[in-house]
DNA sequence: ACGCTCCGTTCAGAAAAAGAACTTAACCTC
DNA sequence: GAGGTTAAGTTCTTTTTCTGAACGGAGCGT
């Protein structure tokens, strides 16, 4: 309202907080990946193959993870160099909200499943 | 897993009830459009100056809500046809989800004020 | 030496979102 | 009863983002 007409971007300064959480994690994959990092994944190709996420996007995305400061990229190898992602206290914070969302999805979003084609 | 390479469209078949809730309201607008509604908004003006969202991105958000149960769409006049938009008895489910962000946002993501240029 | 795995990057093309004007339909004021 | 206003969309063009698929490089196993 004070100046209205946002865009995505100016979110990290609303005055809502569930407004600046969500231009952390709230875009098409993120908040999936730290799902998947809940379930104990951590590596490039662990996220990518659970998700279908193109690598591109989910380079970006871990980057704009690590960046906010919800996951630490820590290497696990340093021969070949190679890092895995972790959440840091503020990524593991965000459990409740993911709970959350777990709660409604179960109550509410069946799993329609396709009727068996025999 | 089972079938790897999901697109974000395959998301309400997934196992993840996580998934299954963010293929409704995983999108950008559409949880703000939700909180909106939490807070009394209940027409399109309404959340389009409180959003800053583009009208047509508004329309055809408020449609997949409408159609996925989350809000109902309800005339409140006749004469010319208005309708506003509330939440329903699924879409008030989402309460818990939505504190859960907030908490977050509000934990660790603070509010950095621009610098007073003086 | 040769292929394999892991973690990306690059690039062209497709899809989605932004921005702004236009529509419809009734009301309000003169 | 002409002209403006409000509400809820739609239509259009441009810009941004995402996809898909291939390429790179750095070590490892054999």
């Amino acid at each position: 309202m004070s100046r209205a007409a946002n865009k995505w971007d100016d979110l990290s300064e609303d005055w809502c907080p569930v407004a600046r959480a969500l231009s952390v994690i709230g875009d098409r994959w993120t908040m999936l990946i730290v799902r998947d990092c809940f379930l104990g994944k951590s590596r490039f190709e662990q996220f990518q193959s659970s998700l279908g996420i193109t690598r591109h996007l989910l380079a970006s995305r871990l980057k704009r993870l690590v960046e906010n400061g919800v996951l630490e990229k820590n290497p696990y190898t340093l021969k070949p160099p190679r890092y895995d992602y972790r959440l840091t206290a503020k990524g593991r914070d965000f459990a409740p909200a993911l709970v959350g969302l777990k709660d409604w999805g179960k109550a509410h979003m069946p799993v329609r499943r396709a009727a068996p084609a025999n």
